[in-house]
DNA sequence: TCTGGGGTCCTAGGACCC
DNA sequence: TCTGGGGTCCTAGGACCC
């Protein structure tokens, strides 16, 4: 394996970095991050969880993921600031744009994480990172953590070490110092039921789980099992992909400020979602061969039903039709608090095969599209179902913040 | 727990085939 | 049928990431 110098730059907690810099430029006096402040969802609407955190927030144990509710609890004079996800778009773009003077291997990992493979660079990599860092902070307003090392799994585990506004590296030889101490829950990929599982069985560190025996592991665990070993030994060894690769599944999902417990109510929901993911579908030119429907109770019991169409679609209506089929096969009558439908098996519109339904295809999706290019031009609500008048649901539910074509999160490297 | 939304990958079990 | 062993496809659910 031929070493590499790849940097991991990772946004300071990013939507707090970002309201912060834009609020500075907007004329306001105070510095979120210099208070205890978080960015987090409606209450009202039920999608109270914090998004962000400043760094006196954290002072306070509010936690990222937990809900405004109990962050209040702990910090009353929190403020609580709405996301705004066009400015995170924009800052998230300037920041690659800058980036791409140091190197054109660059992999957008999610919105406020980035790849840069540095081994044919110019200067030497600190200097490089530090140069990088300082021209982010003085052009754009916010500090990031550079993470440096041989592989992406190091520069990400390196970049996470102490913040904010710092470089870390983690070589090899640097392992058994900077990584082995950790908690072994710190590991890229072990969430909390992995933890859980490892401290049942006495191990307790990223050390402990490296020294473990590989077979045994396996058996264990099996593929992941494999892979958080391979990670706590620091081997890793995929590309920057500086090309997006094709999108696997497309997906939306709601939460609703009131429970359903219709079915006349769950099948605009479905609707909704349905507009949406067709949309989106048709927007790629791709056509989707499963459609999946997961509902989650009032409770917080989700579960979930698919079904493999024999023909693709993008239509709004077979992916609504089969989605309401889908529904009323599985629901219980519980009351449900969210909503999804997803779209996976993708087939690019150049591969489908040609059959005797194309025709009887084709009508519906030159009347899906004329509607969506009616609704680019003149707004979402231009072009709404009467059905949803006075219902209090949203004909068209789901929160991609288009734009730009946007980069696909994944948990694997 | 007053707990969002968008993704990827993996596993296990059943159906069906030879 | 008290019935073997593989392979593939489909479905439901679970784990993780930001």
């Amino acid at each position: 394996m031929n070493d590499r110098i790849v940097f991991h730059i990772d946004v300071n907690s990013a939507y707090l970095s970002w309201e912060a810099a834009h609020n500075l430029q907007m004329g306001s006096n105070i510095d979120l991050r210099n208070v205890p402040s978080i960015v987090g969802g409606d209450q009202e609407k039920r999608h109270g969880i914090v998004l962000a955190k400043s760094i006196p927030a954290k002072k306070y144990g509010i936690k990222t993921g937990e809900s405004v509710y109990s962050a209040l609890e702990k910090c009353p004079e929190l403020i609580v600031i709405s996301p705004h996800y066009d400015i995170y778009m924009k800052a998230s773009k300037a920041m690659v744009d800058f980036l791409y003077d140091y190197s054109p291997l660059i992999q957008r990992y999610s919105i406020d994480e980035v790849f840069l493979d540095y081994t044919n660079g110019n200067l030497p990599y600190m200097e490089a990172a530090m140069k990088i860092k300082e021209g982010i902070k003085k052009e754009l307003g916010f500090t990031v953590n550079i993470g440096i090392g041989p592989n992406k799994l190091l520069a990400k585990m390196a970049s996470d070490f102490t913040k904010p506004d710092k470089i870390h590296t983690l070589f090899y030889d640097e392992i058994e110092k900077k990584m082995w101490p950790l908690p072994v829950e710190d590991l890229f990929m072990i969430g909390y039921r992995t933890k859980k599982k490892l401290n049942s069985r006495g191990i307790f560190t990223i050390g402990e789980l490296a020294h473990l025996d590989r077979d045994y592991i396996y058996s264990w665990l099996k593929k992941p099992g494999l892979l958080i070993w391979e990670y706590a030994n620091g081997i890793e060894n995929s590309d920057v992909k500086i090309s997006k690769s094709k999108v696997k599944s497309i997906g939306n999902s709601t939460t609703l400020p009131f429970d359903v417990s219709t079915k006349e109510e769950a099948m605009k929901v479905l609707l909704g979602i349905s507009e949406m993911v067709g949309m989106r579908l048709r927007e790629l030119n791709i056509k989707a061969e499963v459609i999946s429907v997961s509902l989650k109770t009032s409770e917080f019991f989700s579960y979930s039903h698919q079904k493999k169409l024999n023909i693709p679609t993008s239509s709004t209506n077979t992916i609504y039709k089969t989605a309401l089929a889908l529904f009323e096969e599985m629901w219980d009558n519980s009351s449900l608090r969210c909503f999804s439908i997803s779209l996976s098996s993708l087939v690019y519109d150049d591969f489908i095969q040609l059959s005797f339904f194309e025709n009887f295809n084709e009508k519906e999706l030159i009347l899906d599209k004329s509607i969506d290019n009616i609704r680019k031009k003149f707004g979402q609500s231009s072009v709404i179902r009467s059905a949803f008048l006075y219902s209090g649901i949203d004909p068209i539910i789901g929160g991609v913040v288009a734009e730009e074509n946007y980069p696909m999160m994944s948990s694997y490297l």
